[in-house]
DNA sequence: GATTAATGACTGACGCGTCAGTTATAAATC
DNA sequence: GATTTATAACTGACGCGTCAGTCATTAATC
């Protein structure tokens, strides 16, 4: 009928598509359901999308970039690493437990199986950047002298869990009732374990 | 008076489900394909399980409680937490990374929204006990002198949050070329972070 | 009237679950 | 121990609903 399509139909395709596929996963969301939420037929969703599945990969794959965490600097320069780490762990955290985003970690652990490109896709542009820039910046403060770590890799993800772990229990436990997390409050308490750790410190903290 | 059936042949079902839904998630996975493994036919399945949904819900609960921790001692006595923490998460991580069990915090991430029965029965007999157990360990050195912990709840969420990650990173990466961890040394090295933290000591060690 | 956006109706494939019918075995009978 | 009977275990084939993807057609615009 009409003739003109609006340019911001693909913007409302994908969030449509982001809440079918949040609510009942890739199997059990319906290209119907989808076009009926954007008010289009289903077969207009094929005239911007070949299939099912690049429209999933499609939506995916945009999340992805618009979380992915802008260049970290080449050099840290005078910065301490307890602050850039606190400033890091924050900003991972509010980003990966925002409403429209922390669904991306469930589903790539869920699909991951049947979508292998784009568990690759984060592994290779979230996961391995992020434990990468926590490497620098901990290298950073090993060369200044504040910090000591044996492991620098694993002490990344052991950082990079506590954070994953606000997205889970968001997308999957707090809707079955535990109670809710603040993300805040997360990464502080978060970076406090990792830059102190448990054993009490007899030196100034 | 009738033909017996083998006792074995539910533990055989379970089996050959587990590899299904591993390989192809809940959706993917179809009933004549377990059959075929297991060399019966499909409706013979369907005498020992009324459902898909069901042999599902039986295999992921029988695996989450082979994996419960043993419950732990009322009192630990002069056991040092640190001790108690290193035994803990070493324990936790060998189990949840073991090779017929890391299946299952990737299907409650993945398939939680579909079966979020399954997910509060993880949520309650894992992970609350799991933080539990933590949080009586930390509790338990804090009293000795030995800890000093802002917030209890959150530090073992970031203790529980490496964990995790290694069972993660196993199922969902590795599969697609990540380099293999091997659990002895994430937890070695993940307990040492949590325990020591990044910042150096001036104390001893 | 040519072109393009859009759709409702349709199809093909797939897979869960079912059922009428068969087979194997244990017990009862001779 | 041979024969019959009873019955649970098992199967092949198929019904049926669902849903991704297609197409003939309509309507708007130029």
């Amino acid at each position: 009928m009409p003739r003109t399509k609006p340019l911001s139909r693909r913007a409302d395709v994908l969030a449509a598509a982001r809440n079918a596929f949040n609510a009942r996963g890739f199997a059990g969301a319906r290209m119907d359901d989808i076009a009926k939420a954007v008010g289009i037929s289903k077969a207009a969703l094929y005239l911007d999308f070949p299939s099912k599945q690049a429209l999933f990969e499609a939506l995916i794959t945009e999340l992805i970039e618009a979380m992915l965490p802008e260049a970290m600097p080449e050099e840290f320069g005078d910065i301490p690493g307890e602050v850039l780490l606190r400033g890091f762990i924050t900003v991972m955290t509010q980003r990966i437990m925002q409403d429209d985003m922390a669904l991306v970690p469930r589903v790539i652990i869920g699909e991951g199986i049947n979508f292998p490109e784009l568990a690759r896709f984060y592994h290779d542009h979230v996961i391995a950047r992020g434990l990468g820039a926590i490497e620098r910046i901990v290298a950073h403060g090993a060369a200044r002298g504040e910090f000591a770590c044996g492991d620098v890799p694993q002490a990344a993800r052991t950082v990079v869990g506590g954070v994953l772990l606000g997205a889970i229990w968001k997308m999957v436990f707090e809707p079955v009732g535990a109670a809710p997390l603040d993300p805040t409050a997360l990464a502080r308490a978060h970076a406090d374990t990792i830059l102190n750790g448990l054993k009490r410190r007899k030196d100034a903290a």
